[in-house]
DNA sequence: GTCTATAGAAAGATAGAC
DNA sequence: GTCTATCTTTCTATAGAC
């Protein structure tokens, strides 16, 4: 053959876009171990070789695919916190988002299947509490604010990992509006927080 | 040296007791992917070779930890669902067992760093539904049992992989009792269940 | 039953041509 | 900017001596 394999149109952006989009998919599959960089590469359509030179490693890579994702409002943006009741929107919220393949929850799934890679559990921890765990504790105010919001972030993690990860039967195959009637009070009652002694036992009891 | 490097004293159950143990500790700590054999091997006193010579193979050590684990009660085990309150031995259970490096919930933390491995989800979602979730909805009862058990487990599993794997401030700092405060009402909820609508309101306002 | 030594595959990262 | 080819390391698994 004197014609030579024609190289991709050069474009810089275009291909680290596209190097960036390939990762994202992958580690949401497969996790930061699960995964290569010739498999990314490939996703990409490039060679191998493009990833380290545009990203210099494969950890510096997954660190950038992390920040964009955290960088995304999501089911905890302050904008759902604030316009309704909390616990109705935090538990429709995470029902809808966990349903099928949303992309919008990659970060919990990249969190999930990287947790095995200690730099990787380092990373996603410094994002968690400097985006999520931050702005929702924030928006609850009250007694053990921090403790509360944490919790929450849990429960989403854990939902999401049964049903995405695990694949839990159960939660899998639940109908949508069955789950949020059973989340919806235990958000409420997260957003509500510890009543002051003097109230604790008129909780919920006002038409009682 | 005249003298060889003395050879371990035979002894094929200790060995292969010394590899399940060691195996079990580096999985629960990096996941199937993120520990070799010759880690657990080392852990064990011997060499790599020997853990294949016993186990075949990585993949069927890793299956018999697995069953190993499934095969001893834990917080959800029968006698402590029937014993007190159901939501306080939840909570008080939960924060206890994902304090410290606490091996009773190894199952979790190996799940959760394993999640990345295809069979190891699968092996995961297996024992879980067949145990645990099984177990859960029986004792619960009631309407949603399924449903309701489901998300018992899946906050069970987002505040230890939270608290143990992502190490989130928030939940590794707290202090136990507050926690166990907080999610107590929480797990009493859900193990309620949904009241009939003419009850609702007067749930948890007995003594008021 | 246990060891040392190594085969064979796959990973991340780099060199140098075009 | 992109490629092919390769270096180096690390992994699982096996061979063969003692």
């Amino acid at each position: 053959m004197s014609k030579k394999v024609p190289p991709r149109p050069r474009n810089a952006d275009a291909t680290r876009a596209a190097i960036l989009s390939s990762a994202r998919r992958a580690f949401a599959r497969a996790g930061y171990d699960g995964v290569g960089v010739r498999e990314i590469a490939a996703g990409a359509g490039i060679s191998a070789m493009m990833v380290n030179r545009y990203f210099g490693s494969k950890e510096q890579l997954f660190a950038e695919v992390v920040a964009g994702i955290m960088a995304t409002p999501m089911i905890l943006a302050p904008e759902n916190l604030a316009s309704r009741s909390l616990g109705a929107a935090l538990a429709e919220g995470v029902v809808a988002q966990t349903a099928s393949g949303a992309t919008p929850l990659d970060g919990f799934l990249i969190m999930m299947h990287s947790a095995s890679s200690r730099r990787a559990a380092e990373i996603a921890r410094a994002e968690i509490e400097q985006h999520y765990h931050r702005q929702l504790s924030r928006a609850l105010g009250g007694a053990l604010a921090q403790e509360r919001a944490a919790i929450i972030l849990a429960i989403v993690a854990g939902i999401q990992a049964m049903r995405q990860v695990i694949g839990l039967s159960a939660l899998a195959k639940a109908q949508p509006a069955r789950l949020a009637a059973i989340l919806t009070p235990v958000f409420d009652q997260l957003v509500a927080g510890p009543l002051p002694a003097a109230r604790r036992r008129r909780h919920s009891a006002k038409t009682g």
